[in-house]
DNA sequence: TTGATAGGTGTTACATTATATCATATCAAG
DNA sequence: CTTGATATGATATAATGTAACACCTATCAA
């Protein structure tokens, strides 16, 4: 067990999962799960924290699996776009999704202090924030929450 | 009047207000509202639409304010942090305010094929991020709540 | 078998966004 | 008048992101 997020969980498991159920979604959808694209996903379950595109590219080079910019943001722009990872906007950053399979829309809580970050449900969130763009006309294609603060970690620490 | 976000408004009258608002507020707090961060104050509510922090150091170096990157960065985040202007993580750029003096948790909306932006009231989405954060002992410092689709302008203009 | 297409990757080069640092200027308080 | 706080000037560099083109491989149709 190690700690994940602002709690402990059991993280070989957890990746596991989520590795396996990733490579269904491909084969049913006729994706490319390629080997760049598969360690990517594998690296940001690891640690299930935010990655800079460059700190993901510096692991693709130490593994022999690429060594320029743009192959770290096609395996993020792939996982991103398959709804496998978010980007953290505030933190031009990604992370793997917590949640995958499931339909969502994510809510973020970004720890300034740790740099954790936490996936919260956005459902509400979301329908509420469509429902205040349809009053004006707006169609919404794609919605970033992100809250940034301390975590409760951090702040018993400062205590 | 000319269009501004989705519909139209006496655009004048908005910014003499808005920024005679902000003088007072400086006066009030003690806060310096120097020629360059009244300048950017001033660009970014006229045309009341995202800048890029180098499109603003364009028009400095135009008019002399100043030539180089910090000269605008210095000026964008003193108005975001005063509540001035708010920063749009989603295309790295700024906005005026469209409700200063209000405390506010804003949201925005951002049109993908005109690229214009429109502030909407987000006290309610505050409210309940503010909730789910709480469930976990988080305590959110700031927010951003940001949607990107297609506004109803240019959604008739695609039909 | 050939050729055409599509998706993925390698590579170069460049564009864009942002910050650290140190020097200088200004002004008000002690 | 000097000290401290705040703002600005200037240089350099860091960090993030993309355009474009070449090449490879698999698949599929002619």
């Amino acid at each position: 067990m190690k700690t994940v997020g602002f709690e402990r969980h059991d993280h070989d498991t957890c990746q596991a999962l989520t590795v396996r159920a990733v490579e269904a979604h491909c084969k049913r959808e006729g994706l490319q799960l390629t080997p760049v694209r598969k360690r990517v996903l594998e690296l940001l379950i690891e640690d299930h924290r935010a990655f800079g595109a460059y700190e993901v590219l510096g692991r693709l080079q130490e593994e022999g699996l690429g060594s320029h910019a743009p192959a770290a943001y096609r395996a993020l722009d792939f996982l991103v776009a398959q709804g496998f990872a978010h980007r953290i906007e505030r933190l031009n950053a990604f992370i793997a999704c917590s949640h995958p399979a499931e339909q969502h829309a994510p809510a973020f809580l970004i720890c300034r202090a740790c740099k954790s970050v936490v996936e919260t449900p956005g459902v509400e969130l979301g329908s509420k924030l469509e429902a205040q763009a349809d009053t004006v006309g707006f169609r919404i294609e794609h919605a970033a929450i992100e809250a940034e603060g301390i975590c409760p970690n951090c702040a018993s620490e400062d205590a």
